[in-house]
DNA sequence: GTATCTGCAAATTTTTTGCCAGTAG
DNA sequence: CTACTGGCAAAAAATTTGCAGATAC
């Protein structure tokens, strides 16, 4: 039995190679942030935070390699309309909510649900479905409660 | 009992006015524009398109009127990491499914699986849901048979 | 050794803004 | 009449690109 690869400079090689890329620093780098954080961040936000980790990265670095990263499947580009493109480097199946008072993306505790998904598969009429994306809006935990709180004070007059 | 409102013009105005806006000629042509078409237009094509039916227009105005449609609840901004943002203005419950290949948005003839997808509204933790967005990524008709097309040809060497 | 990658800064693309005149209500 | 809008062009923001030196393999 083959060792599987463990570590996430492993994971990044083979995906590389197995698209004809490299393995630099700085591809490892924001991989290595990507897949560590759960906060969805712009490619400006893992410029800043990649920068204390690596001795020299530039912005357009950060930019080539995320959209590397993406083509090599390892990290996927989230747009909200509101600027600029996220990030989000967990592969493994969530779904994102985004606030709608604060614009935060979290990541829903809730699973696939895949079976019920693939139900309307069958009735995409003559388009051939190969993934989706399922994404809530809404209010996360501490604007939920500003926001009761202030329907409260308003209801007390 | 009261006429209902019922040319889009109607409808707009309401709108408007329920948001303390006001109706204007530019407002209604973009909001025109965007509920008769299936295009999802990007700004700028909606810009081109409208310039066409309204004496003069400015790509500015196009910007402020698509958002005073999206805060009136008029449109709906989508957007998909490929530069611009595009609109839809079919306020009908439908899901969007974009093609892999031509990047082309279709919308779905499927219906929306509101019971289905209530329930995981349980299943959110802390977070307060209000709405979703179920989106489908894959090959509409023509190039799901091109790419059929493709791998046969393939296939007899 | 060579093709690929990085960094820089400039270019491009998309969207927003300030200001004055025009217009809806 | 008065506040809100639209047009213009400039600004801002986000992302991409060209090129020369550095680096992975």
């Amino acid at each position: 039995m083959a060792t599987q690869p463990r570590s996430t400079d492993d994971i990044l090689r083979e995906a590389l190679e197995a698209n004809g890329q490299r393995f630099t620093e700085q591809r490892a780098a924001v991989y290595h942030f990507l897949a560590s954080t759960r906060s969805h961040p712009t490619a400006d936000e893992v410029y800043l935070q990649v920068r204390s980790a690596v001795p020299v990265i530039s912005l357009a670095t950060v930019y080539k390699s995320l959209e590397t990263l993406v083509g090599c499947g390892l990290a996927v580009k989230l747009t909200y309309g509101d600027g600029s493109a996220r990030y989000d480097g967990r592969t493994d199946p969530h779904h994102h909510a985004r606030c709608l008072s604060c614009s935060r993306i979290v990541d829903l505790p809730g699973q696939v649900p895949a079976e019920e998904i693939e139900e309307l598969h069958e009735d995409t009429g003559s388009f051939q479905v190969t993934g989706y994306r399922l994404e809530f809006t809404g209010y996360c935990a501490d604007c939920a409660a500003e926001r009761r709180g202030a329907s409260e004070a308003m209801a007390h007059g």
